[in-house]
DNA sequence: TAAGATATACGAAATCTTTCGTAGTTGTCA
DNA sequence: TGACAACTACGAAAGATTTCGTATATCTTA
C-alpha cells in the first residue's frame, strides 16, 4: 500500500484523468481535447494547460519525444477512488463502511444484479478477513 | 425520494455541516466557531461568514430570535452522503456498484465486524430487491 | 452609565482554479 | 520556399471560494 504524495485532484483535472485512464497508451493532448469536447465546450489551449499544470503536480507524465507530447496518467485510478472513497466514508458516513454500503444498496441504481455480485464478494472476502 | 435544488457544497461548507449534524438543537456562530477551532485555526469572522453564505444559498437555517443567532442545517446528511457517493460512483467506478463495494471491502479499515454487518444488510436487501 | 465583551453585516483582499489569448517554434505541402 | 496548420509555453483575466478587518449595534457589569 503506497501513499501517494501529492495534493488531490481537482475537478477539472479529474475529468482530464477520467480521459487519460481510459487509454493504456500515452496520448496526445489533441486526443485528450477531442474527448474532452464531446462533453463540454474547451479551447484546445485550456486543455494543454491543464495538462501542463497535472504535469508539474506530478499528476501525469509527459514524454516529450515528439514534436506533440504524449500524456499519461501517473496516478492509478484505483488509489484515487480509494482516496475519495475513504473520504466520503470518514466525513460522511463516520468511517463506517457498513453504513457506507447500506446507501449504496438503498439507491436505486444499485440492481440485483449488482446485489448478487456484492453478495459473492463479501462471501468471499469474509473467509480472508483479518480477525481484528 | 426528494430531489435537492441547490449546490453541493464547498469543503469549508462540508466543514460547517457536519459539526451542524452533530447537533439535534440550532447552536450558534460561537459554538460552530469553537467547534471549527478544535480542527483547525479560523477567526470567527471566518465562521460566521460562512454561516451567512449557507444562509443565503439555503444549506442552513436560521433563528433570528436572539441577537446571538441559531443556525441548523437544512440539508440532510443523509441526502447529503447520497449524492456524494453517487458522484464518487459515478466518474470513478462507472456507476457499478459492485466495483465500489469491492474497494471498500479490500481497504483496511474494514474489520471483520463490518463485514458481517454488510452480509446481513445484502442478504436482508436481496430478498426485498426490485427484479429488473 | 460608561467601558468592555460579544453580536451581525458586509466589502474586499487573498487564494485557488479555470479559461484563453498571444507569441514563438516546428512541421507540411503545393 | 512560403504560407498555413499544429504545437508548446506562459501570463494573465475570469471565476469561485475562503479569510478577515472594520463598522456598528447590543448586552453586561462594575
Amino acid at each position: 500500500m503506497v501513499k501517494q504524495q501529492h495534493r488531490k485532484p481537482t475537478k477539472a483535472e479529474l475529468e482530464i484523468l477520467m480521459i487519460l485512464w481510459k487509454h493504456s497508451e500515452a496520448v496526445t493532448v489533441r486526443e485528450v481535447f477531442e474527448a474532452v469536447n464531446e462533453q463540454k465546450y474547451a479551447s484546445y489551449t485550456t486543455v494543454l494547460k491543464l495538462l501542463q499544470i497535472m504535469h508539474e503536480k506530478g499528476l501525469v507524465e509527459r514524454d516529450e519525444q515528439n514534436r506533440a507530447h504524449r500524456y499519461r496518467a501517473k496516478i492509478k485510478q484505483k488509489e484515487t477512488g480509494k482516496r475519495m472513497l475513504d473520504e466520503v466514508l470518514q466525513k460522511i458516513f463516520g468511517g463506517s463502511a457498513s453504513r457506507l454500503v447500506q446507501q449504496v444498496l438503498e439507491a436505486e441504481t444499485t440492481s440485483a444484479e449488482d446485489m448478487r455480485e456484492i453478495r459473492k464478494m463479501i462471501e468471499k472476502a469474509e473467509k480472508g478477513a483479518k480477525q481484528k
